[in-house]
DNA sequence: ATAATTGCAAACAGTTTGCCCCTAT
DNA sequence: ATAGGGGCAAACTGTTTGCAATTAT
């Protein structure tokens, strides 16, 4: 990987990112530093340093990906409603084996991922009382 | 709702399904039974079920959502090869309640997710000795 | 020198929506 | 009878890709 120009400042503005910044996010911060960088280039660059792990992409069907600068073991939350991943502030026991062999033999198990969902505080307040998510719960 | 004969064609469709279509999926399959049944159409039943919690969305995977008959809590394996999800055949042992009360009170925690990821056992044969998960590990 | 990377635009995939007709209640 | 739902196609969102010009090594 070369270490171009944009690239370097697409990662200082992840690494400096505490909010998972979808690539969105990420193209309007950089484009302060470099106005005329394309999108495109933003999606490859994440993509290749997704598959370097220098980043981590938080995946999600029918919406944006996210990215975390952080690659090292750790748990977040999603808000349902708008979508904001935050990192929990703390830690969370989860089991550290597999308790069927004859089930893990057969496949490759690569890792495992554990999070909340509900609602962010600020969408907590906004939506105080009302049914918001899905219909008849919360 | 009423009860139409495309949203009860696909509800059997989907609560014959062991293996969390996704739309198209589930469009291929009805399309057995219904052939001029539309992709639309579909699209719109998976989510009024899914809005009045009589199947779940999968979402966050990459792709395509998936769609899930059971509604009661249980957790999943998915492939990052070929986005399989299978049902985990034993129970996980995860927290009960949250750690941490201040950050508690703060949002609305409606559950959780804990999923296990990897190589499902065709894609693990498949691929047996290759790196194909991103670039280095595996 | 040259292979990787860029900007740009066009293409793509998955999903949603508007409209007008139809049908379960 | 009438509101909710269907079929169809067009629109939309997020992401990827082809290409010719540029740049890090």
């Amino acid at each position: 990987m070369r270490m171009t120009r944009q690239r370097q400042v697409i990662l200082e503005v992840l690494k400096r990112s505490k909010d998972h910044p979808t690539a969105d996010d990420v193209y309007d911060r950089v484009r302060k530093v470099l106005p005329k960088i394309s999108l495109g280039t933003v999606y490859r660059n994440l993509e290749n340093l997704t598959a370097d792990w220098v980043i981590d992409r938080i995946e999600n069907a029918g919406g944006q990906n996210r990215f975390d600068p952080t690659t090292t073991p750790h748990n977040h939350f999603r808000c349902v409603q708008c979508g904001r991943v935050e990192d929990l502030p703390f830690e969370v026991p989860l089991p550290e084996q597999i308790p069927d062999e004859t089930w893990t033999r057969e496949r490759k198990v690569i890792g495992s991922k554990f999070e909340y969902y509900g609602l962010c505080s600020e969408c907590y307040r906004l939506n105080a009382g009302k049914k918001i998510f899905r219909k008849e719960r919360l």
